[in-house]
DNA sequence: CGCAGTTATTGAACTAGTTCAATGTTTTTA
DNA sequence: TAAAAACATTGAACTAGTTCAATAACTGCG
């Protein structure tokens, strides 16, 4: 089952014949997580990509005063890593911490750039999935300039209702950028207008 | 000279032979364009990738209010298309337009692809440009959370003074998501520090 | 079950950043 | 070189979002 997740995921971005499915997929292992448990921790070194398979992580950094900022949620379907450290081996900005019991399937370093080389066509695949991520990065920041909180809380729970559902008030703030009492606020004006 | 920038450039990602060079950069064509001139409209089908080797891009969005959002410049050494339009050849949300006299290399897409298909090892190496922008857009979008507007203002030019000489107030305030009145009282407030 | 710890709600006071409008400055162009 | 256009500065009034503090509601756990 896990593994059908992964050949899912890359249809979406490329043919691979089954031949080069096994290939590919013989290089991740499978590993479980449960809730609250690390995957990364900031200033670690990442040793790894995962892709989830079952449950939900978040993958934020702290700052210099202590507050949690969230780049992503990732949920199944979704890869979780830091790729400047996966890529460079040096310490990580970034935290990867289960929400729930999970499951995600991982590939190392070394057998990444394996991977790279027997099967040039995973440079491919990567170089499309990487340049999707970077689009919806984009629009993101472009969101995050010119709607409110009140539109950005809206966008989020309305893109994402299945992750959002999974979430604390604190973690969506965290999300948004903005505090956690606001979230709070913005959620009694909609129901309220309702 | 311009294509010197371009080998350059790939250096500093991925080992290329002379021959391999010739050939990736015989898919390059430069362009001239004068000051103020569009490479590409909001949306208009992006039918390029670019190379800058002179001069000064905005890449920007404008949103339903009217608003401009500069999603980044680029000087010598970027790269400016939109990618989302180019890969999907579908309407672009992005304008790129020069701030000066600027000239490109520009690629389009059969060509890219092709290029793909003649040289994988082009697929490492803009797989490995595209992590490295969507690495520092990440850590963008994190600032834009944890620091002030002065202190974006201020990493901005810290960061990219070459390119901040060349703009304007309105620009800067467009690439930070702030109103242009607030870079000028920023800018007293600083002056007045030293 | 009951209690501890975490999370959510709410209000009041505050502040970072906006908006508007007026004035001054620089740049462009005829 | 003058006029027009674009850009920058400044202050006053405003507002979106924060911070703090107090209370209420959930959640998990022994």
């Amino acid at each position: 089952m896990p593994y059908t997740l992964l050949r899912e995921n890359i249809d979406k971005h490329i043919q691979f014949s089954d031949a080069e499915f096994e290939t590919y997929s013989s290089f991740f292992y499978p590993k479980t997580i449960s809730k609250k448990e690390y995957l990364l921790r900031q200033g670690d070194i990442c040793r790894f990509e995962g892709f989830v398979t079952k449950g939900c992580f978040r993958v934020y950094t702290i700052d210099n005063d202590g507050n949690e900022n969230v780049l992503y949620f990732a949920v199944e379907d979704w890869w979780v890593t830091d790729i400047d450290s996966f890529t460079n081996q040096a310490p990580a900005l970034l935290s990867i911490q289960s929400l729930e019991d999970s499951e995600v399937l991982l590939i190392n370093k070394k057998d990444k750039e394996q991977l790279y080389q027997q099967m040039p066509k995973v440079e491919k695949l990567f170089r499309i999935m990487t340049q999707k991520t970077l689009v919806s990065l984009q629009r993101r920041l472009i969101r995050n300039h010119c709607y409110t909180a009140d539109e950005r809380y809206l966008h989020f729970i309305k893109t994402y209702p299945k992750i959002a559902q999974k979430l604390t008030n604190l973690q969506i703030a965290a999300y948004l950028g903005i505090s956690h009492e606001f979230v709070s606020k913005i959620r009694k004006k909609i129901a309220s207008k309702k």
